[in-house]
DNA sequence: CTGTTAGCGCCTTCAT
DNA sequence: ATGAAGGCGCTAACAG
């Protein structure tokens, strides 16, 4: 039999080597000193360690072997652990590249939660590029990811989610069940009801003549409110609604391009007589929005009211509030986690329990109500 | 000899399985079914593959081994190339947990330009806790990343910071080479200028009656940007600057206690008339105090000069436009990436040379040159 | 220029 | 209840 050049069995240290080849210097202590130490075989030490049900041993020994395990301050090489296992701890992330408050705030949550089981996290921005998509997951999959949470981008055939799936990755997405050409665990929140909200909202305050005010490109989660809203207008038998498509491309808008705010003065000098109240796609937006209104000398909200949608923190400063619709992002961020650590388990629920649905709410404020 | 019951041989293609034990079905076409196919062997694969210097093929047999990696739809496992050369590819990030918009700025910085030289970043945020932060340079340590770019909390010894520096392992910090007893490759902005900068432009103004707005707990950071301010004041011969130390412990104050706006209208009722300008801590607040003065019916910047510092977004808001100092946020992540990066490529330059200093800069606008 | 060999550190089946 | 042995997929030193 080969003698195996009796591996890690000194206290040795030596060089920080590249590993391979056929050094003998240990430079970390692994779980074979534990186990010499202790008077045992590696595998005993893996089984404890990794409290595996099958394996048995004595009070004593266990507590032989975390003692040693602190004396000697071992840790486990969780590349190794993964190669060995299929198991890396370690989730992934695509999230979208702007830099907006309720994205962050999403991932963020995500995040933590991972932490808190014991995971961390592959964070990648992703600029809403469908090769980027299918790169970045694959730079996931290379690195054996146990799970991935993913905002997928507007459009492209997302092959390779749709591959990660075929191969039993655990998958949760992000606002896409809805818009994906194949059924996948999803967190999202009901866009349709927080524009109900918003609508129904500015009804009960007598609120009839809407303009709705938006960037130039469309997405999925921003029809969603906007059809919501209809909805509701068109029920209470309200006049077609305005719409003001403000040029913008992309967020942020806050300091964005001068034409940007000269459009909306524009916009709202022409028509804000045929309207009593403007619902925005977005806070920012309607901050932005409100504050010309302002400039321009109207009475917020006795002329115009206004509603947002987000929650974000700027909408609550105290003297410009802007009544919003937010999404509860914490719970979806744990939410998500929460259904990648199920699939990971094995619990494969029914698929209609994969996908989770969550209500936004509305916070009222002055720009509807007056102060 | 044994014979290693030849592994990774066929096109065979088996259940998922855990790895371990002495399965043979593969799940995965590895580097051995490329070499197979080219009738080579793995290492020299693994050379070609890795663009190793001393692995001298014909062009024929290269492009013949791109050729297969393509065919079989071949992706190194990170996690095996981890374990056999040590370097995984892999970033560790730990920032602040804070959710505000510059920290996230720098951290989306340094993610994407780590991309973009091939490395992913396992982002972790900290709520400034000494003992958390020990705990995730050790997760972080255990996943065997190349390197770590650290937000340091504001106290503690900071221990497992410099035992991965004592095992030599790359390391960038954020603003912390003032403040850690160690010497670090080190990234930050020149705060002191920062507070240089808010001074001397209401200085020019003839502004000489300032009062300084911020939280009660103070953090390196801010120290320096009152310093770096009052100094400048000091020398100008102006008076004893006022402190508004408003009543906050944690970020975000937007939507904070209405006890934090109630002390802020208060302290301005009471002292706005003994000075004639208010250096910010941070937008945020400045954007609060700000508007908290407008509605006293102080005129801005005629009664009150406001200066503020981050350069965040919501500063540049059109109807109440915040002068403040902005650091370089895009090139200091930038730059924390390739102080990694030199040092994971054993570039060790002078410690003189690790350690980048920003310069911040003024934006000015309407809150003190008015409109 | 290519193949052989010996690990990287851990897990897991199976025999004891 | 414990230990021996093989393998996860790849790299790197060295011999041809």
């Amino acid at each position: 039999m080969a003698k195996r050049s009796s591996p890690n069995t000194g206290v040795s240290r030596g060089a920080v080597t590249g590993a391979g080849g056929k050094r003998t210097a240990r430079t970390r202590v692994g779980i074979h000193q534990v186990a010499a130490a202790c008077g045992l075989a590696p595998s005993t030490v893996s089984g404890v360690l990794n409290q595996r049900t099958d394996c048995r041993v004595s009070t004593k020994t266990r507590d032989r072997i975390y003692e040693t395990v602190r004396r000697l301050g071992y840790r486990p090489s969780l590349t190794a652990k993964g190669l060995a296992s299929g198991r890396t701890d370690t989730l992934g992330l695509i999230g979208t590249a702007q830099d907006i408050e309720p994205s962050n705030r999403l991932c963020y949550a995500f995040e933590a939660e991972a932490r808190r089981h014991g995971y961390l996290t592959l964070v990648i921005l992703n600029p809403n590029d469908p090769d980027a998509e299918d790169k970045q997951v694959t730079w996931l999959d290379d690195r054996s990811v146990d799970g991935m949470f993913v905002l997928p981008c507007e459009d492209g055939p997302h092959d390779q989610l749709a591959e990660q799936l075929r191969r039993g990755r655990p998958l949760v997405t992000l606002d896409a069940a809805g818009r994906l050409p194949f059924p996948v665990a999803d967190v999202s929140a009901d866009y349709q009801h927080g524009g109900r909200l918003q609508a129904q909202h500015l009804l009960e305050l007598g609120r009839r003549r809407i303009c709705f005010a938006n960037g130039l490109h469309s997405c999925w989660v921003v029809d969603q409110r906007i059809a919501g809203a209809e909805q509701v207008l068109l029920e209470a038998g309200c006049p077609e609604p305005l719409r003001m498509n403000v040029p913008f491309e992309i967020f942020p808008i806050m300091a964005g391009p001068a034409e940007t705010h000269d459009y909306i003065r524009d916009f709202l000098s022409r028509h804000a007589q045929e309207c009593d109240a403007i619902i925005a796609t977005g806070d920012e937006l309607g901050i932005i929005a409100m504050g010309l209104a302002m400039q321009l000398g109207l009475k917020v909200p006795q002329d115009l009211a206004f509603v947002g949608y987000d929650g974000i923190r700027f909408a609550a400063n105290p003297f410009m509030p802007l009544t919003t619709v937010a999404n509860p992002l914490d719970d979806m961020g744990r939410a998500a986690f929460q259904l990648l650590r199920s699939q990971i388990n094995g619990e494969i629920g029914r698929p209609q329990d994969m996908q989770v649905i969550f209500k936004p709410s509305l916070i009222a404020r002055n720009s509807t109500l007056g102060s």
